[in-house]
DNA sequence: ATGAAAGCGCTAACAT
DNA sequence: ATGTTAGCGCTTTCAT
């Protein structure tokens, strides 16, 4: 039988309320008294009763405001399932959603919808900031203001949040590298496609994965491509590429924009010619993955980026956590046409 | 404001107890009662509080029981650390735990250790069963009794289980197929080391990667090396191969002994001119795709096997929930030297 | 500074 | 068949 509030209170001798008082630093009760309490609780390896404690103090409901850029990027659906199952395991203790999906990253737009949130009113944000100076600004100005956040997928400097949920993009640039290196034997003809190179986040998967090619002598990355994350942009870059360079054998898609290219190389007839390595387990990836023109993706746990990001949320503002910067990194997975997951 | 079974009596013009038992079929109620309880409840979009209805149920702490072959098996390390870590994660709802480790696939053994529970008196099992016809018999013997089980790990033949939880063997071994026809580039001499054919699960995963690499004409399977999960026979058995086949060049290892396997190679000094594929993320394992020995191996998510088990589990004895021989498969992951997680 | 008591939403034992 | 009441462990208000 687990030790209760009532079990420390009669062991020492006070009433149930003091105890309350000492153990949740309350204030109001005498300093000797408290810290013999707070060390009886330990030695009889007292652990609050949360769902108690929820009950107790079940008034109003914790307001959660999202802004993501899922619109045009399929990933973010995955994402979108993490944080609803989220808010839904969590409807117990009262909870109450407001999502707001924009499209692209658009400082501008983050801005408006930032303000928005603010006025409708909410304890908690989860955001997938875009690396702006005025969104710095108005999330370090909402955090001062009370409200929580927490970055979910990307990173961003000199904002105090609560945490940052998502992966590592240097070592899953490291990892893609790797596996480039080692089902090629060392030898390619490499095109890189990213978003834009001013894109902090996605500019580490390119030098990750640069760090482990170099160790290859026949691997040579022959081109970059920007494509802004947009599909249309990215199939028509695709497209240009394979009808300039026929050398070009592998193509390391880094982020958005694997869609339209894959679709540039299937409108090209292009598929027993390349190989294409891929993020993410969007529909186009999987269905490329089963045709064997996609050789593997690394999957960085989307649901798990959503699921985590309201729940750690959560937790900081029902305990009142003074923002810890903390970073929560998913694990990264490869998977090729037999072990994908959805 | 959420609706309350309070709001629901006020508005039927009956007692708390009457919806209570209405809304939970608890029998003693006038069935137009009843209905008109039900049909009010849902028009009013009532939800029960489960936190509520755990913290009014919590009497005496729901005991669970575990036997798992862990002992001189890395692996099951992690699966403990998931088992430990839900029900650290139910102590609210009050759950007691009793661990029983045993070592290899031993039937006698987890007879015994299972009429050991059955005295203790347990409300529920996980166990990583042996396909036994008298391991079988007992866990039915129990299910009768009212005692729910989940298995972990490995699955069983006619029990009237609760859930399986664990991966899905065949499938990982057309995943190990795969890497090894893409990284090799379909040129290969293989030997398999398993431990036992007997062993349903993992004859599954020699016969998933059969079933990729036959697709390769210049990839051959020289020997299959039974090892019966141990380190030792491994140790040995892979040592006197180095001796006699010099012509096999990828080990592939299904299983349990994959430390004593390495460990001979590294004695052999054969670490150049060898290349191995494993599964899961044990220290040695770990430590070899480090040096380059290991190319890849693919994890099973043992801690959310550990975890998922004893969630279930409570989730059923709570519920009251028949047996339904459910299964929840984990994720397979390949993980290579810049993606290992732990 | 401390104690006593009410109540969160639900269940279960006891009345009627 | 239905109503009443006492908790579950904790917080919070009101007394002292």
């Amino acid at each position: 039988m687990p030790v209760t509030i009532k079990d420390i209170a009669k062991a020492a001798n006070v009433s149930r309320g003091t105890v309350d008082r000492a153990l949740n630093d309350r204030g109001g009760v005498n300093p000797d008294v408290s810290a013999r309490i707070k060390t009886l609780a330990s030695e009889m390896g007292y652990k609050p009763n949360t769902i108690a404690k929820a009950l107790a103090t079940h008034t109003k409901p914790v307001r959660i405001g999202v802004i993501i850029n899922s619109l045009g990027n399929p990933f973010f659906d995955q994402v979108l399932d993490g944080i609803e199952s989220a808010v839904e395991s969590l409807h117990d203790y009262g909870i109450s959603l407001d999502i707001r999906k924009i499209r692209g990253y658009d400082p501008q737009r983050q801005l408006y919808e930032l303000k928005l949130l603010q006025d409708i009113g909410i304890d908690g944000l989860v955001i997938t900031p875009v690396s702006d100076a005025k969104v710095r600004n108005a999330l370090n100005e909402m955090i001062r203001g009370g409200i929580q956040v927490t970055c979910c997928n990307l990173d961003i400097d000199d904002v105090n949040y609560q945490a940052y949920i998502g992966c590592d993009y240097y070592c899953s640039g490291q990892t893609a590298g790797e596996i480039i290196g080692v089902t090629t034997h060392g030898e390619a003809n490499l095109a890189v496609i990213t978003s834009s190179h001013a894109l902090y986040t996605h500019e580490m998967r390119v030098k990750g994965a640069e760090s482990v090619l170099k160790k290859y002598p026949n691997i040579h990355i022959c081109e970059y491509i920007e494509a802004g994350d947009d599909e249309d942009i990215s199939y028509h870059e695709v497209m240009r590429l394979l009808k300039q360079n026929k050398k070009i054998d592998i193509l390391y898609f880094v982020t958005g924009g694997t869609t339209g290219g894959l679709q540039a190389i299937h409108d090209m007839h292009h598929e027993n010619r390349l190989k294409v390595y891929a993020f993410d387990q969007i529909p186009a990836v999987i269905e490329d993955l089963k045709s064997g023109l996609v050789v593997s993706t690394i999957d960085q746990q989307p649901f798990m980026q959503g699921f985590q990001s309201v729940r750690t949320l959560f937790d900081a503002i029902m305990s009142k956590h003074t923002p810890t910067r903390k970073r929560i990194i998913t694990e990264l997975n490869i998977k090729n046409r037999y072990n994908i997951s959805y």
